[in-house]
RNA sequence: GGCGCUAUCGUCUAAGGGUUAGGACGGAGCCCUCUCAAGGCUCAAAUAGGGGUUCGAAUCCCCUUAGCGCUACCA
């Protein structure tokens, strides 16, 4: 049975990053029959907000993937600290009671890295517990056996076999001298407890993992498997970040801008990822099949987004496509809320409404396309646009209009090829090209020069609205 | 500085010794057409550089370069 988590911490909103870790996740979770833990990595107490652990459940909401299990780490200290005294116990740690190094400058650089306070590390078991009764303060380091150096290996489902020596790994720390456990303690220390199977993170850990190596290694559990996962990066080429980049990376934005989840999930699946048979438009459950391992790349992938293309072209093309090819009943209600969020009630029962918004999502790309760009299919005070203004004003357009909605009250059946018929009959009667009738009328009804096929918007203003439309220009 | 990871069109990617280096987005053009999309067709666009190995290298090896990550009592 595979247990895999999704392990947040609350400092900041959920980063699109995180979204597609979490993504890859789920799907593998249920692909192969298992359960998702959602855990809030939230020991570090001096950042953790509980905003941002609310926009990172909005965030998470918004996808609508869900989770099985769900667990705090602030509520497991206990857990980790009787890790970290065990540990402490067995001599595998040590209290280090120097002050916190506040300036990384501060280290020996130049040659090789800071691995520990030797004096620390070499304190007697018997002074160490005497400055701890005695009140002093100490972090607890996790002792990296050193002489001889040892290799640490292990084998990433992405990155392949991967080692370290010992001589390279510092001796970190486990707890704070607050008494907060680390993120590597208490990562660890839950993944253990919870019986965490597959450990499915971003790249950024992947040196992270000998220690952990070293630490499930101390504790006496077995290893799970690792699967790294490549950064989503800047066209710039640095790491995603609110303050140098802005929205873009925050997931809630793409829900602001009208995405459907479903196809943003996509998009999020193409980055870093690609199907063996390299489709790229897919449902749910098709990545759910396709999605593995030996589909994952090893180097970062670029989000695709500018100053004037502040969202990946790539994003909003796959969205248009899910929109046009997602079952209406799915898409339906998603309309219907955004245009409630726009103060607008669709005409007519749910019949009518799917009809219409199975119409025009042809030519939509987003959401928010349905209240704007479609605002003459709920509404009656819409905009009309110049160039539709121009068609109106084509010469005798204005008197075809009202002859053309005389002749569409005296239609009993008002479908589309009543109504393409009626249109021609009259076009041919005045010796005009239809396509003039055809364009001015849909400039009448929508305010638009574009849009789907005349005879189809037609028949999804109404009949009342469009006689009243023809009429009143 | 040390350790590790990575490198194919602008971007996402396919090809894991033999291909005119394929597809998608975006761009340009054509067709279709009542407009605009969609769709179909066409075009421009890439193996970071240098050495090997081999009959043959995008692919295997080495070096260089560049980027990224870790090197915190952040996660």
């Amino acid at each position: 049975m595979i247990r895999a988590r999704f392990a947040p911490s609350p400092t900041g909103y959920l980063h699109i990053g995180s979204a597609r870790t979490f993504i890859f996740n789920w799907l593998y979770v249920r692909k192969h029959g298992g359960a998702l833990v959602l855990r809030i990595d939230d020991t570090d107490i001096e950042r953790n907000t509980e905003a941002s652990l609310n926009s990172i459940y909005e965030g998470l909401n918004w996808l609508n993937l869900g989770w099985d299990e769900f667990y705090r780490q602030s509520e497991r200290l206990e857990l980790h600290r009787k890790l970290a005294f065990g540990l402490l116990a067995k001599g595998l740690a040590y209290r280090d009671f120097m002050p916190a190094a506040t300036d990384l400058e501060d280290r020996p650089h130049g040659q090789g890295p800071w691995l520990c306070n030797p004096e620390m590390r070499a304190l007697s078991q018997s002074a160490s517990d005497a400055r701890a009764a005695a009140g002093e303060p100490f972090a607890v380091r996790f002792r990296v056996h050193r002489e001889p150096s040892r290799e640490i290996s292990f084998c990433d489902e992405v990155y392949g076999p991967q080692s370290k020596m010992t001589a390279d790994i510092e001796d970190f720390a486990l707890l704070r001298s607050n008494a907060m456990p680390t993120y590597h303690l208490s990562s660890c220390a839950d993944d253990i407890d919870l019986g965490i199977t597959h450990i499915i993170r971003g790249q950024d850990h992947l040196a992270n993992t000998f220690k952990h190596v070293l630490l499930f290694e101390a504790a006496g559990a077995p290893l799970p498997s690792f699967a790294h996962l490549p950064l989503l990066i800047a066209p710039d080429g640095a790491k995603l970040s609110k303050r140098k980049h802005g929205p873009v990376v925050s997931v809630v934005t793409y829900r602001d801008n009208g995405f459907l989840s479903l196809a943003y999930i996509n998009f999020l699946c193409l980055l870093g990822w690609s199907s063996k048979d390299n489709r790229e438009q897919m449902t749910l459950a098709e990545l759910q099949s396709a999605f593995g391992f030996e589909g994952v790349h090893r180097s970062n992938a670029v989000v695709n987004f500018s100053d004037a293309d502040p969202i990946d072209p790539k994003a909003l093309w796959l969205n248009s496509q899910h929109l046009r090819s997602m079952p209406v009943t799915a898409l339906a209600p998603l309309v219907r809320r955004v245009l409630e969020d726009h103060g607008l009630r669709p005409y007519g029962d749910d019949v009518f409404f799917d009809r219409v918004v199975d119409t025009i999502r042809t030519r939509f790309s987003t959401l928010l396309d349905f209240p704007t760009k479609g605002r003459a299919y709920f509404a009656d005070d819409f905009h009309i646009e110049k160039q539709a203004l121009d068609k109106l004003d084509a010469p005798g357009a204005r008197e075809l209009l009202r002859a053309l909605a005389d002749r569409l009250q005296a239609d009993p059946d008002f479908t589309e090829s009543s109504v393409e018929a009626q249109l021609r009959k009259l076009a041919e009667e005045r010796g005009v090209k239809a396509g003039v009738l055809i364009n001015a009328s849909r400039a009448a009804l929508t305010g638009q020069p574009v849009g789907p096929s005349a005879f189809a918007v037609f028949i999804c203003i109404g009949r009342e609205r469009t006689i009243a439309r023809l009429r009143k220009v």
